[in-house]
RNA sequence: GGGGGCGUAGCUCAACUGGUUAGAGUACCGGACUGUCGAUCCGGUGGUUGCGGGUUCGAAUCCCGUCGCCCUCGCCA
């Protein structure tokens, strides 16, 4: 019965060039539209929608045709033998590619019914879809939905775009495992207890980042890999557990040779996947200066608000706040949002209101504000402030009539860092953001310091990673002066995400050793647990760089979501679950007694 | 682990300051209808207001606890 029948045609294809073909289609009953002599089906699958016809008086060798159309509900999968026809004149549906024809249906399989889904499968413009706990619960029925099917292909045009550009220019792509060491430092791995070797665990890798190394000391000059990475963190909108990255490594490179590499790459994803254009060469920021003007290491360039340095006026003022904080070697920065005097209350400004909090949360003190409004400025602290100063900060900030100053004194990276948080936030409330769609600020964020001293565990840690190369005029002071040591690594950041970054490495074993030990690692440690890769680079390795993309990340970009999860198959939850499967789930008391656990 | 938000019909939401029998749209079921297309029209089913406790004459609403989901800080070399 349904094995003589072949599929001739998806349904997105039939046009009116098609008139009188014989057909069969193979889709989901889309919606279902009936008389008592006459019975409309919408057919669905990733490719359209198609409208098959069924009439009561249809002389077929299936008698029951009409009844078994009748009682299709929402979902079932069906087949359907049929003539194309055009519609009737008038009576064309332009929403859909291939709605001047029908298929008149003389047979029909019903290959697999439904009962009625938990949640509607067909999405209607500007209509709310069913909440995110139930779609993943049930993610099969969600993936029918055409923007999810949209945004998976976009993932494909991705890999696919990926794959062509390298293989032009030569790089290989190779696998690595996924069973490895684990190494300190760094995120926490996922683990993997040996059966063989009772007591002994793999761990899951956070990126191939050794492998590739190895590889290029292997002499595989230009390497690439869609690799999936795991690490066990908690979770965010824009963070999953188990995540996919470009993985990229070439030899014989300088960081200029690695970012060109991308720059290029990126210009033609985003041509051929979203057609957009994009510039280069790219925007480059120092860390210092993305930080200093933007208050982030991953400035979203969409939108101005840049902040402002008025530390040499918070002197000038007699508001004890700033005055402290400036004496005590901290600064006095200020953002002004445009038109925003209006949109905040004095209760929203004030200790113990919306962006007081904010800036509190952010690890701030307070935050101080100027309104300017009606020709003047107003504010709390207005009495303390000289006019001629409150001028100068109006100036600095380029406020004018309507415009809100935002001020927030403290040590440096905490002023930089709230502003920044704040910054982003008052672009969200203030719609900023709206209608952006379709624009792209991408920038490379370089020269950032090798290390970062950990107060809690009071030594240096990597900011990148432990094989990031310092820079060479820096190497004398690796271990007089670590903080001051800057790293030849970049990231790369598109609208205010880090979506990418590398690194030139170390490809000299006693540069390695000598960093390691400014981490604190004894050579005894490090020989422990490197001492594959010290040996590695004593054997002949080049010098080699490179950068890992995070392709889930693109993804939502290009797809227009703020939720990583949108753009994955099958996602965790925030608390890193799968709601379909149930895992992490327990297991047999067998299978751990195998595993000597 | 900390902070914030949310939880009402299968789904999306409403229900004023605590006050009648918790409503609407949609889905679903039944009926009418020969050109619909998010069909339409008529009728119907559907509720432990997440769960447990408390306050009250009276709780979806207030309080305490708990569970779940989302955002966020820490964390993410």
């Amino acid at each position: 019965m349904q094995s003589d029948w072949r599929r001739t045609h998806h349904c997105g294809e039939l046009r009116v060039s098609d008139t009188g073909k014989t057909v069969v289609l193979n889709g989901w009953v889309n919606s279902l539209r009936g008389y008592n002599q006459q019975v409309f089906v919408d057919m669905r699958d990733r490719y359209g929608i198609t409208q098959a016809v069924f009439e009561s008086d249809t002389v077929s060798q299936q008698k029951d045709l009409f009844q078994i159309a009748e009682k299709l509900g929402r979902e079932f999968v069906i087949a359907v033998l049929g003539k194309v026809r055009p519609r009737l004149p008038g009576k064309e549906n332009l929403d859909h590619a291939t709605g001047s024809v029908e298929v008149l249906a003389s047979e029909i399989r019903v290959l697999n019914q439904c009962p009625t889904p938990p949640f509607e499968v067909t999405e209607f413009p500007g209509e709310e879809i069913a909440g995110e706990d139930i779609r993943l619960q049930y993610r099969y029925l969600d993936l029918r939905r055409p923007s999810l099917q949209k945004i998976l292909a976009m993932r494909h045009c991705m890999n696919k775009v990926i794959r062509d550009y390298l293989d032009r220019d030569g790089f290989l792509e190779l696998e690595t495992p996924l069973l490895g060491r684990s190494t300190p430092e760094g995120a926490r791995d996922y683990l993997v207890p040996s059966r063989v070797w009772p007591g002994a665990w793999f761990a899951l890798p956070q990126s191939p980042q050794i492998y590739k190394q190895l590889l290029m000391v292997g002499g595989y000059d230009k390497y690439y890999q869609i690799a999936h990475c795991l690490r066990d963190e908690d979770l965010r909108a824009d963070r999953q557990p188990e995540f996919t990255q470009l993985d990229l490594e070439m030899s014989f490179v300088k960081q200029d040779d690695v970012l060109e590499v991308i720059e290029r790459l990126t210009v033609e994803v985003f041509a051929k996947c979203v057609g957009a254009k994009i510039a280069r060469p790219f925007t480059r920021l120092t860390c210092a200066e993305a930080m200093a003007r933007f208050g982030s290491d991953k400035p979203d360039l969409r939108f101005a608000m840049e902040i402002v340095d008025l530390t040499d006026l918070g002197l000038k003022t007699e508001f004890r706040v700033f005055k402290e904080a400036v004496e005590g070697g901290g600064k006095l920065r200020g953002i002004c949002a445009k038109n925003a005097a209006g949109r905040f209350s004095n209760t929203d400004l004030k200790p113990g209101g919306k962006l007081s909090d904010f800036v509190i949360q952010c690890g701030g003190k307070g935050l101080a504000w100027l309104k300017v409004e009606n020709g003047k400025i107003t504010s709390t602290i207005e009495k303390f402030i000289p006019k001629e100063v409150q001028e100068e900060m109006r100036a600095r900030l380029g406020a004018v009539d309507g415009d809100l100053i935002l001020l927030v004194a403290d040590k440096e990276e905490i002023a930089s860092q709230a502003l920044g948080s704040l910054r982003i936030h008052l672009a969200r409330q203030l719609g900023l953001l709206d209608g952006l769609s379709g624009q792209y600020q991408i920038c490379w964020v370089v020269d950032f310091p090798s290390f970062i001293f950990d107060a809690e565990e009071k030594r240096w840690v990597a900011n990148h990673h432990p094989f990031t190369s310092p820079r060479e005029e820096d190497l004398g002071k690796l271990e007089s002066d670590p903080g001051s040591v800057m790293a030849r690594a970049y990231d790369l950041v598109i609208n205010g995400y880090e979506c990418g970054g590398g690194s030139i490495r170390i490809h000299d074993p006693e540069v390695q050793a000598r960093l390691f030990s400014v981490l604190g690692m004894t050579p005894e440690q490090a020989r422990h647990r490197f001492g594959f890769l010290l040996d590695a680079l004593k054997y002949g390795a080049p010098p080699h760089g490179g950068i890992a993309l995070g392709l889930d990340r693109w993804a939502m970009i290009l797809a227009g979501t703020a939720n990583i999860r949108d753009v994955i198959a099958f996602p965790k939850n925030q608390k890193a679950r799968d709601l379909m499967t149930g895992a992490p789930a327990s297991v047999d008391a067998r299978q751990l007694k195998e595993l000597g656990l």
